[in-house]
RNA sequence: GUCCCCGUCGUCUAGCCAGGUCCAGGACACCGGCCUUUCACGCCGGCGACACGGGUUCAAAUCCCGUCGGGGACGCCA
């Protein structure tokens, strides 16, 4: 068996949104799966709507997922020579045809047929035209497309597709479609072929809005003399009303720009979207890359549009809750040291960052990171919600205030006890301040939980949090003191 | 409007091709409980779907037909 060579193959007119990223997962899995070639191309040949930040936004989004590609990126602009070469050889050899109608014309007539309520198609005027009349116009400098000529055969045209199986169009259904515009540009359907040709790709992985094209695109294969490759058409990612998802129509929230802003882990977004529209047949939701690689096949690929549940108003479910779980569940279980790398970047925008977190610093770094990790979902959460845990300037949360503060008016009071006694300790520990706290709850006769709530708020800003003994060894004496002194301060009271 | 595709819990899905083991399984979300100094994790439990109608069959989520619903494509865009 040959080798496998799939292609992505993105229009640089936006940045990568979802669909396209799980477009070029899925074949990227496909082609790690095989041992084969993944091609990535950049369909640029609509210069009008191309520009070098969206090649850049793809790029770096694919980088970013981790995504890799083992040629390219090529550049369609730059094969348009061998497009119009084919498109000549296509004509040359009787399988496309100059059609010499204006514009206006063909809106006329199709203005006709919608009004009249049939279908329209190209009524093939100019595949009637004698070579004399075509002489003669080429000669009166006649501007000209190209169109295919759909062979006349009875029948259908059928191919297998892997997903959704024998697709059959009768050859009367297709159009004589134009495969090269008036100003010599070629147009995507002939572009793409002859390019997946020429990189000799063996499998087409597109979505299903490429479905109603394939017969187009096979017939320009076998009028190319070239062997047609396996097609797959994938189902579609939906918006929460079920419409096809795009970059214009749906904004930032569907861009893996905005994942990365957010602070996605690379790998929990692609194992979030290839799970939308894919499932391993077991069930496993959670797989690392080599797991999924050895699980994936076209077999799983589910023939039913999915939903991408997004929600913006939703502040913990920004996005899908699916999505923001798999983030949350590769957080807390991830080796540490990976997570320190991608919160780096995370402290350092918010100006908690120290060189000495990856000098002298680094092991307390990493235990601080095991600690609070738990409860965080996103990456951006340790900058704000652990901001306690690496600066001295921190908000308190005004519910945790009204819980565990206001109900207690000599709070400050005993906080202030509590630090004297963590101060005289000899030594520093979980064990130590526990026993502390309860031996001076048990003095002042309040419940222990009043003190540890207390010290919470004040200690870390927040209500909820890692047990709170813990919490006190890693922010370390001095600061815990420190902080319980500055109760009234610190809660504003 | 025409053509094509699809239709299992709120969402993602398993099961469908090779009818019975499915009064339909898992995940997320939601609700309750346990754990507990808080919250989360974890564990336990709950809620919750075969779009509808016919047919075939001893038996249908699975096969057939129709209806309805959803989506996509109908460009000298990609």
């Amino acid at each position: 068996m040959s080798e496998v060579r799939v292609r992505f193959p993105p229009s640089p007119t936006g940045y990568l949104h979802i669909g396209g990223a799980r477009t070029a997962i899925y074949n990227w899995l496909f082609a790690k799966k095989h041992g084969g070639k993944m091609i990535l191309r950049i369909e640029d040949t609509d210069a009008e709507r191309s520009t070098t930040e969206s090649i850049d936004g793809i790029i770096n989004g694919l980088t970013w997922l981790g995504v890799t590609w083992d040629e390219g990126p090529y550049f369609q602009s730059d094969h348009a020579a061998e497009h119009r070469a084919a498109a000549n050889r296509l004509v040359a050899e009787g399988h496309a045809y100059k059609c010499f109608c204006t514009k206006e014309e063909l809106d006329a007539k199709r203005e006709v047929a919608i009004a009249a309520k049939t279908t329209y198609m190209y009524d093939r005027t100019c595949c009637r035209l004698t070579s004399d009349e075509i002489t003669a116009r080429e000669q009166a400098g006649t501007p000209y497309v190209i169109r295919i000529k759909i062979p006349d055969r009875q029948g259908a045209l059928s191919f297998t597709d892997q997903v959704y199986g024998r697709i059959d169009r009768p050859y009367h259904d297709i159009e004589d479609f134009v495969i090269v515009r008036s100003n010599g540009m070629p147009l995507y359907l002939l572009s793409n072929v002859v390019d997946d040709i020429r990189d000799r790709i063996t499998h087409v992985i597109r979505g299903q809005d490429g479905l109603v094209n394939t017969p187009k695109q096979i017939l320009l294969y076998e009028a190319l003399g070239a062997q047609v490759p396996v097609f797959a058409h994938m189902s579609l990612t939906l918006d929460p009303k079920k419409a096809k998802i795009s970059k214009r129509s749906h904004g930032e929230v569907v861009t893996v720009q905005f994942y990365r802003e957010h602070g996605f882990i690379p790998w929990a977004l692609v194992n979030f979207l290839v799970l939308l529209g894919w499932a391993p047949g077991d069930d496993r939701e959670i797989l690392t890359p080599e797991e999924l690689i050895a699980a994936f096949s076209l077999e799983g690929l589910s023939k039913a549009n999915a939903v991408f549940n997004y929600n913006k108003d939703d502040l913990k479910f920004f996005t899908d809750p699916k999505a923001i779980n798999l983030n949350a569940h590769y957080l807390r279980t991830m080796p540490v040291e990976e997570l320190a790398a991608l919160v780096k970047p995370e402290l350092q925008t918010a100006g908690l960052w120290t060189a000495a977190y990856e000098d002298d610093r680094r092991a307390w770094f990493l235990t601080t990171l095991a600690l609070i990790r738990d409860r965080f979902h996103t990456l951006l959460d340790f900058a704000v919600l652990g901001r306690a845990y690496f600066a001295d300037d921190y908000p308190v949360d005004p519910t945790a205030i009204q819980k565990n503060i206001a109900k207690h008016e000599k709070i400050a009071e005993w906080l202030g006890l509590l630090a004297s006694r963590f101060a005289d300790l000899a030594e520093f520990t979980k064990e130590t301040t526990e026993q502390a706290t309860r031996e001076l709850a048990a003095e002042l006769e309040i419940k222990p939980g009043l003190l540890i709530n207390g010290t919470r708020t004040v200690v870390t800003g927040q209500v909820a949090g890692p047990g709170l003994f813990d919490i006190l060894v890693t922010i370390g004496r001095d600061r815990v003191v420190d902080r319980l002194r500055r109760t009234a301060e610190i809660v504003g009271r």
